[in-house]
DNA sequence: CGCTGAATTGACGGACATCAAGATGTGTGG
DNA sequence: CCACACATCTTGATGTCCGTCAATTCAGCG
């Protein structure tokens, strides 16, 4: 169920020291306080029905199906400012997950589209979360048919766009994570990162941190 | 541009026998006369201004992306009584095409907004038909990391929701079609058929005309 | 009929998965 | 601060599924 909205138990308690001045895209409608999640929570799962909608105040979250045969599927990705939740109609067809410790605003599904009614800001704003993952949606399914290298070519631009500071990478997410996200082996990515790296088309810190050295490289 | 929603030519144009009385999901709203396009003809191309949102009287459409080297990707395939061109924020990231003879009844979509904003019906229809979008995207994307025959099996369950009549699929796309949307080439997809017909678990009329026989066999 | 595009079938190679071993990193307790 | 344990990541060897290239069959149409 999705109890974890008010769960208080240790590590998904309600963060008395959350910054609600925050400003994320809906930010000024959902104001309830945030809740943290603690590193591989699940803020909710498949088959839930779909009643809140979820903005991510900082942290990295995941979106995950799991196959009969125990195949994972990664839906996305999300970042603080993003919005998630918004996946589906009736029921989650993914569950999600706080990849590092994450702090969530939360609001019901219907209060927002009640909002939406009176307010068109909010309805605009919705329309346009909508698209965009719609647009995600699209992107990822490209990316799906396309050759190993060009995966994580595809997916180190994405990350550079959404998450980069000063040109650096921090990939919160693990090489498992890529790994279903892409649609191939966790061997397969690392071999993928050791080539590129040995291209100097990237630069590797540590496992978690890398650089782009030649962007336009990798969108071939 | 999006000239072919206005255009007459001998291929695309409006048809004066087009049954109105047709009762597609936003029937009562899409008031216009459908306009027919002859088969492999361009409904509106990528990157234009998605100003329009099409209902499907009768027919079928494919959304399709060519990139760069050749390579062609196949979002989805669409029927009599769909929606489609809601893809999308403010420009298409596909182009639309009749794969065969089809009308469409076509309707601004900011009429449509401006419509939802007074009528509480067309909103809801309109975020239902969003949510289905959503849910058909992310079943594209959990296909897309399957195997060959899991990847035809998933499609086959597919069409025969959409379309079966009296247990038969009359496919109306080509293989090349079906190859593009599920990823994978041409002589797979013919090598899986001629597999799946093998062991009983399909039988094929011709080429486009498919029986499930056994459509358990398919979901594994 | 013969022409044309679509679909099937075959032979072969390559990209990626699988299986397995090692290396690196991280947290915990002494 | 070190030592051990455990998870994560990397690297290697081998197999297999599917892509590529090519030939043949089939279906529709003038």
């Amino acid at each position: 169920m999705y109890a974890q909205v008010v769960q208080t138990d240790v590590v998904g308690r309600i963060d008395p020291l959350a910054d609600s001045s925050a400003h994320g895209p809906l930010a000024r409608w959902i104001t309830s306080v945030p809740i943290k999640f603690g590193a591989n929570r699940e803020i909710y799962g498949e088959k839930e029905p779909a009643d809140y909608v979820y903005e991510l105040v900082h942290g990295a979250v995941r979106t995950v199906k799991v196959l009969p045969d125990g195949r994972r599927q990664i839906g996305g990705f999300y970042f603080a400012g993003d919005i998630f939740g918004l996946e589906d109609g009736h029921e989650h067809s993914f569950s999600a997950e706080a990849i590092t410790v994450s702090s969530v605003r939360v609001i019901r599904r219907s209060t927002l589209t009640r909002m939406a009614r009176d307010d068109r800001e909010i309805a605009e704003r919705l329309m346009t979360i909508t698209a965009q993952e719609i647009a995600r949606l699209h992107s990822h399914a490209l990316m799906l048919i396309k050759t190993a290298p060009e995966r994580l070519g595809s997916f180190l631009l994405e990350m550079a766009e959404r998450i980069a500071l000063d040109g650096v990478i921090e990939l919160p997410m693990s090489r498992q994570d890529i790994a279903d996200y892409l649609g191939i082996t966790i061997e397969t990515v690392s071999r993928t990162f050791t080539i590129l790296e040995s291209q100097s088309t990237i630069a590797l810190f540590n496992s978690r941190a890398v650089i782009l050295r030649n962007p336009s490289a990798l969108a071939a």
